[in-house]
DNA sequence: TATGAATGAGGGTTCATTCAT
DNA sequence: AATGAATGAACCCTCATTCAT
């Protein structure tokens, strides 16, 4: 039925925002069942608990980030354009859904503590996903290659996630199409002309 | 006393041991006082709680990076410099104090539930401080103008943090002041100039 | 209808299954009910509630043994004979329903947690009865009368228990007639004769 | 120190008067607390949790149990003298602590919920130690041979714990030593020599 | 009659903090 | 200064029962 759906769908956002709110080691059950407006007990017929409901925000933003990198990859854009692609899929996502991004910036992206082994490993591929582009900027001589593809990885997403942590951080919205394309200008062209005066 | 001052250490260092190994919020007293091996009741008497041990780590970590920021900015370096004076100091405390710069990545820099305005105040300041480290090196024409001083912050401090997070999270070590140099040639160079092939 | 009577069957048996495996304080009525392919709900339109339920398992074993001893008690057995009914039923039940007799053994002839004043009514009644064999038997002169019949009835009940307990506690099946006949023998035999040797 | 020991006593005797009352699974810990003055996180210093706890009961009593056999195996008694320890070993326990004999009967010797491998061998084990009784018994010529020595195991123990159970469901105490010596000599007079009149 | 979603009180456990010694 | 026992609120999860369809 499409009840069952909705209520998950309820509940997933309602512990969103209350993570957002709280952090997730202090959301309560409670909070998350008052936040959605469904019983107490309901929440454990969708979920089998307070772990696999985290789990699914981080699996949900996971999935997101790598179906975006499967079309990235699989296309015959170049170099640039597929770094616009990413940048504007963190960008989007924080208009769309900003508790998400929150989450990702303030308990997914960072925290050791709750890194299990499955965690590190949607992060390498990630990186590496990532490397895979820069590789390539540097086979077609569109990036400089003195150095390590990796090291171009670093820059670029840390760029990136600075920039969104920094909007999450004080809580800014992005206003209108044109400051996010200001924004997404920006982080690219510093990125690959530098920060050097000319 | 110096038995006092000590035993502080002790506690306090105890706590960044198991801040790492566990997260802050899986983090006990009991674990702190067996791991510093000072016994239970006894923290209280050096701190107040829980709360302000915790507190005191951030106020270490700031404090320190404050200290840098204020000689930085005092002396007459050039911009370059003083940038790579920046980046300095996260490696070097990285080698020297692994914990507190993983604590600092995962607990200080992201968590927004944790974020008091107080906690905020310190990342603006920073912030700030690097902006006018930018500011000058607009205003000397070393640094490209067409930028808000601010995106340069964040591309520069993202790749820096990036850099550290990447190493943190793999709990890579620095080998030798070489790889150091070169892990900080290589942030400072594609900050400045840039990725793309010439 | 019939379907009623179907279902409450189906609804009691799958009761004794799962009472039987798991005991009855953590036989969950969802397990009930998947054990019986009833679903949840329908549960409680033939029970008023668990406690309801785990009553009908007291009244139907209850039911049956004083169906037995009044059936024993009213025709004209020797006093030898009625024993060997007794011993009989236990038995036969055990061949029948293990699972009712397993939780006989388990859930009803012990736990005084669970003894409201009319089940131990019960066991006072069942003991009455046995009584009145045993005194029968001291009055025609076939049992000693040295002893209490209330004495009497705990050896000739707690040997018959705990034959049949130990083999509920490993599960043992009954194979065949013969060997049922040969355990009534012994249960008898000794009861009568004494274990030692002549 | 002492008062570990003693509290950790107050605890396990509350616990034994709890469970007595409500049964094992009704028994709260929250109980538990009250009943012994207790506060209630303070019990999970002494114990690491309610199945601990639990344990710890099993384990008295069959420690106890053990240490009888093994005393009475080792020395010279005769095979009567033997069985007559036994009997008083449960009645003595009865007197000294009748809660521990009544969850005992009620809560230890049956219950196939409860019963994890490890209290099945406690149970195999102390029959196993009967039998070798019976075996002596059987051996030296003073029981009769015509049975397992299983079988007279059963129908002594059987006999035994009857009593005792009897005892325990009306909340029967034991008045004197007269008393416990005319029930003890029933027991052991009526499983040597039988019920039938000479 | 039939279904299974919805409810929420109940109970075990944890752990920061206090307190007696 | 030092110890670790004592306290109890907080929080997750279970599951008997009810309810809407």
């Amino acid at each position: 039925m499409c009840k069952k759906k909705e209520k998950e769908e309820a509940i997933f956002n309602a512990a969103l925002r209350v993570i957002k709110e709280k952090g997730s080691h202090k959301a309560r059950m409670a909070d998350i069942s008052k936040e959605s407006g469904i019983s107490y007990g309901l929440i454990y017929h969708y979920f089998r608990g307070k772990e696999e409901l985290f789990e699914e925000i981080h699996k949900r933003w996971w999935e997101g980030l790598f179906g975006l990198m499967k079309g990235v990859n699989q296309t015959g854009f170049s170099v640039p354009d597929r770094l616009n692609q990413i940048i504007y899929y963190f960008l989007d996502q924080y208009q769309m859904n900003p508790e998400l991004v929150n989450i990702f910036i303030t308990e997914i992206s960072r925290s050791t503590s709750n890194l299990t082994k499955e965690r590190l490993n949607y992060f390498k591929r990630f990186m590496d996903l990532t490397d895979s582009i820069m590789e390539e900027g540097q086979r077609t001589g569109f990036l400089r290659k003195d150095f390590k593809k990796r090291y171009l990885t670093y820059i670029f997403l840390g760029a990136l996630e600075t920039f969104v942590s920094a909007m999450v951080l004080v809580d800014q919205r992005i206003k209108g199409d044109d400051q996010k394309q200001r924004i997404a200008k920006s982080i690219l062209e510093i990125f690959l002309n530098g920060a050097r005066a000319r």
